[in-house]
RNA sequence: GCCCCCAUAGCUCAACAGGAUAGAGCAUCGGACUUCUAAUCCGACGGUUCCAGGUUCGAACCCUGGUGGGGGCACCA
């Protein structure tokens, strides 16, 4: 139990006792005490005191004064308008710092027999990664991490788009300009020699709709006349039909992204459990369709497609299956969700999606909750808002994306630059280095795009992403660096610290109370994050916490300190602090290091 | 046209589900390295929380109406 649940226990008591009535979990709202106010935590007395009949201020007094009396850990309180003000004990801090120190699963609650997959990633395979993907990808490896460190038992899925008219525009513009090219051949990653054919399919085809405008024709109708469109679109007949020579180019193109995407991937530091592909779902969904028909709750229009009305839920009629019986995206997702399911029997199933697609899941939500799944419930859409640009939204087609591969590059480029600058990596072997260079690289950027609330539309400004002071990725990591030194330096001076005693420390610092509090609140933190399914709280609780350390580092003697005992807890606090930052960036993907 | 989301310091973001005098970083200005890592720390400057009403002990947060921005409304995925 941490200490505001203890205290909220305490105060429910102290409660019943003076005024006969029993305060809800609800109206024992505690919060931290305000920085400008004496004491660490606030029980707001506005709300209850239509229990105690008495002003705000006389209630938080008598409750202040009834804690003193008797609590184990409150030492003294003030109480202002309706806000009682209570000061833990120093003695109490300290013990439960003691406990924390000694907690070898700190960060980590009890498992809760709960299993939740967690599907993210999601790319196409006709052309690299981007920024945004990079969201999308932090976002679903962190929060799995966050939800593992939470209890749940987490499955990690990618569900690959490996088919469909985009693929088969690649296909097509390789087969006419490619000249037999490999990534080998032309030196680049597989999936970034797809996505040079993406795109010289859009330019073929927009020089083509030029043309035919040119010969009067209305551009809506060169748009559906040119010939690359039409024979992509055969092209995917072709290999919905199985045609041979066009499953063995899909096969060979695919297999060159995904040599790419695997060292993007590895690169960014993400994995998954199980990779579903779409050409293998893609025909998934029809039967519940016939499902869903049989118990009257679709129905079938005169030219044979399938709707779905969902107008008494306040949204509009839904495609479920085409005239010609062929399924659509809402279809498939259907099916996977079933597949899934199959699979996994799981409790909950996040979707990590932009969203630009909200109504599309809150429509399939409520399709297989009408369906009657056990699983509907359990369902969530994790959805995320756009990356902007300072230039604005990125559009491929405008050549404004920013691409994965070069952004990592960049960003480890500048964590060179500045290291070298700084010149504090003397006797690191030119591995070691690079291996720093990627660490910190791939920290600025994850912690720039996983500290801000999923949910919010973000901005990404690469010269601020690539800062690495202030409320930055490499600030946390340098504060570990700091704490690894310290005891290297403890250990190297035969400083053991295991053994401090905090009966004998009387007096402390005025940071290492935040210190302790901050840690103490980590477990409910991260339940809220888990919960909450947001990386944010973390990043913030990682910030915060190094911040208040340094402030302790700057201010304090460590290994100087006179006093034995308060030495050998200072170095154990310290410790602590870097197990806390290692563990909390550790669920945003982040690496921390030693030294830099 | 209909539906959904957003709006907080010059800029990027917080604010623990309604709590006290709205906080950080960046930027600007000023201070602190013969010291355990200055990728740090301290201080200053910076606000009509888009606007107008309402709800109550109390509103950035809830309600109503505006304004501005984004997204969605395909037999695409």
């Amino acid at each position: 139990m941490n200490l505001g649940h203890i205290i909220q226990e305490e105060i429910r008591e102290a409660f019943q006792h003076l005024f006969g009535h029993t305060l809800s979990e609800k109206e024992l709202n505690l919060l931290p005490t305000r920085k400008e106010f004496e004491g660490d935590y606030t029980f707001v007395t506005f709300p209850v005191a239509r229990y105690s009949k008495k002003h705000p201020e006389e209630t938080a007094r008598l409750v202040g004064e009834a804690l003193k009396n008797t609590s184990k850990v409150i030492g003294d309180f003030n109480a202002v308008k309706g806000f009682l003000n209570l000061s833990v004990s120093l003695d109490t801090w300290l013990e439960r710092f003691s406990k924390t120190y000694n907690n070898e699963n700190f960060g980590r609650l009890p498992l809760n027999g709960k299993l939740v997959v967690v599907e993210f990633s999601s790319p196409n395979t006709n052309k690299p990664l981007h920024l945004g993907h990079l969201r999308n990808n932090f976002l679903g490896y962190s929060v799995s991490m966050i939800l593992e460190a939470a209890g749940y038992k987490v499955e990690k899925v990618n569900l690959v788009n490996d088919r469909g008219i985009h693929i088969c525009k690649s296909m097509l513009a390789y087969l006419k300009f490619g000249h037999g090219e490999t990534p080998e051949s032309a030196g680049i990653k597989g999936d970034h020699l797809i996505g040079k054919y993406y795109v010289k399919f859009d330019q073929e085809y927009k020089k083509q709709v030029t043309e035919l405008v040119e010969t009067g024709m209305p551009e809506e109708e060169a748009a559906k006349e040119a010939p690359l469109i039409k024979a992509a679109q055969e092209m995917l007949r072709d290999w919905e039909s199985g045609k041979e020579e066009v499953v063995a180019l899909w096969k060979k193109m695919n297999n060159w992204v995904y040599e790419g995407f695997d060292i993007t991937y590895r690169r960014m530091g993400v994995s998954f459990d199980k990779i579903y592909h779409e050409s293998e779902t893609y025909l998934l969904g029809k039967k519940i369709v016939e499902e869903g028909l049989k118990k009257g709750l679709f129905y079938k229009k005169d030219d044979g497609s399938v709707w779905a009305d969902l107008s008494d839920e306040g949204l509009d009629e839904k495609l479920l299956l085409r005239a010609d019986g062929t399924s659509v995206y809402m279809t498939q997702d259907l099916g996977t969700a079933d597949l899934k399911y199959e699979d996994y029997h799981y409790d909950k199933s996040v979707y990590v999606v932009g969203n630009e697609q909200d109504y599309h899941f809150n429509v399939l939500f409520k399709l297989l909750k009408k369906l009657g799944r056990p699983y509907a419930d359990g369902l969530y859409h994790l959805s995320y808002g756009m990356v902007d640009l300072p230039s604005g939204k990125m559009k491929s087609r405008e050549g404004t994306v920013v691409d994965a591969d070069d952004l990592m590059d960049e960003m480890a480029a500048t964590a060179k630059k500045h290291t070298l600058e700084l010149g504090k990596i003397d006797g690191f072997t030119e591995e070691q280095a690079n291996e720093l260079y990627e660490v910190l690289g791939l920290g600025a950027l994850k912690y720039f795009l996983l500290k801000v609330d999923p949910k919010k539309r973000m901005l990404f400004n690469p010269e601020e992403s690539i800062q690495f002071h202030g409320n930055t990725g490499p600030f946390i990591q340098y504060t570990h660096a700091r704490i690894a030194a310290i005891r290297r330096k403890a250990e190297q001076d035969g400083v053991t610290y295991d053994d401090f005693d905090v009966k004998k420390i009387t007096e402390c610092h005025e940071t290492v109370r935040p210190i302790i509090f901050m840690m103490e609140n980590y477990e409910q933190l991260l339940h809220e994050a888990a919960e909450n399914y947001t990386p944010a709280v973390i990043a913030q609780f990682a910030y915060d916490l190094a911040k208040e350390y340094n402030r302790f580092y700057t201010e304090e003697p460590i290994l100087k300190e006179e006093d034995e005992n308060y030495k050998k807890f200072k170095v154990a606090l310290s410790v602590q602090v870097g197990r806390a930052i290692r563990e909390s960036m550790s669920l945003l993907g982040i690496k921390v290091p030693d030294r830099m």
